[in-house]
DNA sequence: GTTTTATTGGGTAAAAATACGCTTATTTTT
DNA sequence: AAAAATAAGCGTATTTTTACCCAATAAAAC
């Protein structure tokens, strides 16, 4: 694993700052620690700094921890960011991970779980805490098992509702299909009645939540 | 953790089993290992045996992974179930995942991650190999990152696309917002030219896609 | 073997969506 | 301060969708 490690530690809370600068200034394999009370602090100071690891809480006044995620990676698409935060929230872990943050930690793990996260990400990988994998492993299941109906589409319906799914009108599915749009027409009709959609806006939400088609 | 551990074993490979009986039963919190040769065989003895942990093959005849792991669970709710697979392939564990398989392991694992596993799902908690969980984290953040697109709505514009999104006709959204159809025909118009759609239909694919309406 | 269901097709009409033109107010840029 | 861009508004026309009505054939279920 790569040493002499740079950590940058952003969090607007300067006690706690101190309790894991303390407990990570005892690391062998980490050679400076450096502060920012806030986003805007951290993006002044990054390039100079060039930290391996930002250890980033996700609550902060001014600039918070998902946006300044998303520029300090525009500039330093190499630095590995770590999620702090109090809350196993997902709206807080999604956005984190889609502002490209590598591992996501709680604010009560324990130490060891600190020290877990900095090797992993420092190797490539992603690290979580386990109440947060927990959390994206169950709103994975949950979406798919507890969303599909048992409404039974014919094969005739499933296709004609992916097409209009895809945009095509009755005509252009009617072509497409060598049948006539007035079969369309009727299909489409059925499949209303069918899933209870009132128009095509509601048809297509239930598509997609029924994986019927993907988004 | 729990110990006098039973563990089921199913996979069609016989070597494959083979192998592994042999390596688990080196280890000393597991008091039997059963054997399956496909998802049937499980199902007719998973009552009898009463296993704490399944491993079982994704990729089997007569009754695949996926399938196997829904009934078992269905009729032993407290099993845990960790897939086994070649390959890291999305649809293999989204499907386990939503089957309710607690651990996904590829075949090319480590036996430390074997155990690792076992530990894991015992103590109630979740396990995936290395490559799994990176290509989860990055489908999560694919998935919006590379979709949110750059079009930029007026606050009026998204109201109407959440309302188009939600069945409401061009009228309905009249009535709610206070204007007239027309100008609500008009921003639909806007969003459809702006958002590059061609009809109802995409649209609202393009607002799930973009996170303005949530299904 | 009769009955349902899926698929196909049509007539007619109202409702809704889409397209293009045009005005006015507000905000942004220059 | 003037110009440009954007947002919000309305008029008219065409296309598409939605909603009823109906029926023939083939396949599947009972």
């Amino acid at each position: 694993m790569k040493t002499d490690l740079i950590i940058y530690l952003v969090d607007d809370h300067a006690l706690f700052r101190e309790g894991v600068k303390f407990l990570l200034s005892n690391c062998s394999y980490i050679t400076s620690i450096h502060e920012a009370n806030n986003g805007r602090e951290l993006l002044d100071m990054v390039l100079e700094v060039k930290p391996d690891v930002i250890l980033m809480d996700i609550e902060m006044p001014e600039l918070n921890g998902v946006d300044t995620t998303r520029q300090v990676l525009k500039i330093m698409p190499d630095a590995k960011v770590i999620a702090l935060s109090m809350y196993a929230h997902q709206s807080f872990y999604t956005d984190m991970l889609d502002a490209g943050a590598k591992g996501f930690l709680l604010k009560n793990s324990k130490f060891e779980d600190v020290q877990a996260a900095i090797c992993e990400v420092v190797k490539g990988g992603n690290y979580f805490s386990p109440e947060i994998l927990n959390s994206i492993i169950k709103g994975f299941s949950n979406k798919s098992t507890t969303a599909l109906s048992n409404i039974d589409l014919s094969s005739r319906e499933v296709e004609v509702l992916f097409n209009i799914c895809k945009g095509l009108s009755n005509q252009e599915i009617a072509d497409l299909l060598i049948i006539s749009k007035r079969t369309v027409d009727k299909h489409r009709e059925n499949i209303l009645l069918k899933t209870q959609s009132r128009n095509t806006a509601e048809l297509v939400v239930f598509a997609i939540k029924n994986k019927y088609f993907v988004v």
